[in-house]
DNA sequence: ATATTTTCTGTGTTCGCACACGGAATTATC
DNA sequence: GATAATTCCGTGTGCGAACACAGAAAATAT
C-alpha cells in the first residue's frame, strides 16, 4: 500500500507560515504588498507542503470568463472535421465549469475568401483564446500574426506554421504516416506489380498533410529500393465528378494488369473503393486516411485494407485543455504534440470506434 | 457560431419553480418530505432547463469521503503492470478532489495465498469500492461474492468473471487481438513456412488472456486454411532459466530449417527477441504483446516486427473515472468496455509513447 | 511629539451545492 | 376547538479559493 497525495488548503499554509489567508493568496498570485519576511515564511512552506491548489474551488470562486474561439473547416456529416467538432464539444462541456465558453467558427475549406472574412470578426471580437486550422496557410499566417498583435494566445490543430508565437500544436506526423502506408502497402507485393497513387485536384488550399505524406510513402520506397520492382501509377482524379473518375480508372486497370495496390493521401479513399467495387477489383490491396463513417464502412467490407487514423476529437480536446493548464491552471504543456498513427483494420476497428465512442 | 450550453444554478431552477432551493435539492436528491405539487414543479423546470449540477461545486460541498482500492499483481520495472499502476496513479490525482482517496494493493501473481491474505485485509477495512484484477479466477470469485455480501462495489480490469456484480471491465478482447496477430504474422508468408508458437510454463495462475489469444491465433489459420501450408511449431519455455530457453531455441532452429516466424500470446516476447538475436536470426518475423520497455527496445531496434497494445494505464484510469461516475455523480456508464487492439511497428511506436506519456 | 502617508495584513463576502435545523402549514387525536 | 403529531419547506452554514476593503503597523513628514 502506497502513501496518499494530502489534501493542504491555504488555510493550512496560513497557519504553518503564521500569517493569515489574505497574505498566502497575495504570495500566491504574485499580488505584491507583501513584506520580505512573510513572503518568505509563507514560500517556505509552500513548498515544504507541496500545496497544489483546489482547482474547483478556484474556478468556483474566480469571476473572470474566458471566451475561446475555435475555427475550422464547415463539413459534411461523417467527414473528418465532424471528430473534431465532437471534441471541441467535449472540451465545451468538461471546462464549462471551469468559466470557459467555447465559440466555433467554421469557414469553408473550398474558399479562401470565407476563411478570411470570419477571421476578421473572431479578432473583432477580442476572445481570450483561438485554436485554428491553418489549411490556408498564407492567411492563417497574416491571421496568427494579428492574434499575436492583440495579445490574443492560440493554438494550432491538424497542421501548424513555423515561427507563430503558438500555445501548442496537436497533430499527426504526416511524412511519418505516409512512411507507415508505404510498409503496410507494399509490403511482399510481387515483383512487377502495379500501384495506383491517386491525386485529387482541389478547388481549395493545397494540403500540407497530404503533401508531407506523399514524400513519406515516396521515401519509403526509395529507402527499400521498391523502385525497381514496384511501378507506380499516379492517377488524377476531380473532386466533382465521380463519374469521370470511374471512367479514368477503368482505363488505367485496362491499360495495367499488375495492379495490385492503391493508395490515396487525402481522407477520401471512399471514393477509390466504391470504384474498385464498382471495377470488381476485390483483390486490390487499399489503403487511406482517417476514419469517415464511408471509409470504417469499407474497411469492415475489406474492400480497404487498412485506415490510418489520427485521433482527432483527442487533437482538439486536448488543444483546449492545454490552453486551460496554460492560462487558468498555469501548468506545465508540451509546445508540439505528434498524435499516435493508429493503423486499424477489420479486425481491430470495432473496438477502435467503441472506444473513442 | 452555435449555441453555448448554460449555467443553470439550484438558485435558478428554485426561483422558476416557485419554491426554495432546499425544496430542489430535496427533489434532485430524493431525500423525500416533498409535496407532490412541489416535486412536480420543480422536476418539470429541471428537464426543461436541462440542470447539470456544478459537479465541482458538489463535491467541495459534500463532506463525504470515498476510499477505493486497486488490487493487481507487483511489478518490476517496465513491466506491464507498472502502467496500470501510472493509470490509478493519475486517477488518484484526478479525483482527490472530488474526495476520492485511493490506494494501492498488490499480490504476487506467483502465489496464490498472497492473493487471498491480501483480499483478506482489503474486506476488512470495508472500503468504498473496489478495482481487481483477477488472475487467480477462482479465489478472485470468492473475493468478489464478499465483496457483494459487504455492498461493496467492485470492478474488473484485464480480465473478469462473468456472472458477478462487476461494475465495470475494462480489458481487451483477447480472442481478436490473437486472430489480429495471426493475420499480422502468417500474412504473405511462404508456403511450407514453420512458425514458432512459445508457450511459457508459469507457476502462477493460468493466463486467460494468453489462453484466449491462441485461440484467436488457431481460428484465423483454420479460418483461412493456413494448416496446410504453415507448420506450427509449439515450443515450452520456462519462466526461470534463459540458458534452457536459449538451448531449446538452438535446437528448434537447427531441425526446422523453415522457421519464417515466432510468437509468444505472453508479455515476454522480448526474451524470444533476445534469444533470436543471440542466434542471429534477424529475419524471423516476430508478434508480441504489451508494451514492455525491452520489447520496446526490440521493436525500435527492428528484431520484433509488431507488438499489440492495450492501454493499461487507460483501463485503469477509466474504471476509476466509471466508478466516480456511478457512485459519485450518477452518471451513466457502460459495463463492459474493451480497449482498442493497438497495433505498433517501428514507424509509429515514438509518437505513441510519447502520447500516453 | 503628532499628523500623514505608505506599506502591509486580517476579515468578510462570494461562488454553487449539500445538508442540518427549526419553523410553518397541515392533519390527526382527544 | 385545543393540542399533538406529521408533513413540508425556507434559511443558514461550510467547503476552498479569490478578491475587496478596511484597519493596523511602519515609515515619513511636519
Amino acid at each position: 500500500m502506497k502513501k496518499i497525495e494530502a489534501k493542504i488548503r491555504i488555510k493550512d499554509i496560513a497557519t504553518l507560515a503564521g500569517v493569515s489567508e489574505g497574505t498566502v493568496d497575495r504570495v500566491l498570485h504574485n499580488r505584491g504588498e507583501v513584506s520580505a519576511k512573510s513572503r518568505e515564511a509563507v514560500t517556505k512552506v509552500l513548498d515544504e507542503m507541496n500545496y497544489t491548489p483546489n482547482l474547483f474551488a478556484r474556478s468556483l470562486a474566480s469571476k473572470k470568463q474566458y471566451r475561446f474561439v475555435c475555427f475550422f473547416p464547415a463539413y459534411q456529416q461523417g467527414e473528418y472535421w465532424e471528430r473534431v467538432d465532437k471534441g471541441f464539444d467535449l472540451a465545451a462541456h468538461d471546462f464549462l465549469h471551469h468559466n470557459v465558453q467555447i465559440d466555433k467558427h467554421y469557414f469553408n475549406q473550398f474558399d479562401v475568401n470565407s476563411f478570411v472574412a470570419v477571421s476578421e470578426t473572431i479578432i473583432e471580437n477580442l476572445p481570450d483564446a483561438v485554436f485554428v486550422a491553418p489549411i490556408f496557410r498564407e492567411e492563417a499566417s497574416k491571421f496568427t500574426q494579428k492574434l499575436s498583435e492583440n495579445q490574443i494566445p492560440f493554438s494550432f490543430i491538424d497542421s501548424m506554421i513555423e515561427d507563430t508565437e503558438y500555445i501548442t500544436y496537436y497533430g499527426q506526423n504526416s511524412f511519418q504516416s505516409g512512411y507507415i502506408a508505404a510498409k503496410l502497402l507494399l509490403n511482399s507485393l510481387d515483383d512487377k506489380s502495379q500501384v495506383i497513387v491517386i491525386r485529387t485536384r482541389r478547388k481549395g488550399a493545397v494540403s500540407n498533410q497530404t503533401i508531407a505524406r506523399n514524400k513519406g510513402f515516396l521515401h519509403y520506397i526509395k529507402e527499400n529500393k521498391l523502385d525497381e520492382h514496384i511501378d507506380l501509377i499516379n492517377v488524377e482524379f476531380r473532386d466533382d465528378n465521380e463519374d469521370a473518375n470511374l471512367q479514368t480508372l477503368r482505363n488505367v486497370f485496362a491499360a495495367n494488369p499488375q495492379i495490385k495496390a492503391a493508395i490515396t493521401f487525402n481522407s477520401k479513399v471512399y471514393r477509390l473503393a466504391m470504384h474498385l467495387s464498382t471495377l470488381n477489383c476485390v483483390d486490390v490491396r487499399l489503403i487511406g486516411y482517417d476514419l469517415l463513417t464511408q471509409n470504417v464502412e469499407f474497411l469492415k467490407q475489406g474492400m480497404i485494407s487498412y485506415l490510418i487514423a489520427q485521433r482527432p476529437d483527442k487533437q482538439a480536446y486536448y488543444s483546449v485543455r492545454d490552453m486551460c493548464r496554460e492560462l487558468i491552471f498555469r501548468q506545465g504543456i508540451k509546445k508540439i504534440n505528434y498524435v499516435p498513427i493508429d493503423i486499424l483494420m477489420k479486425e481491430n476497428i470495432e473496438d477502435y470506434m467503441y472506444f473513442i465512442e
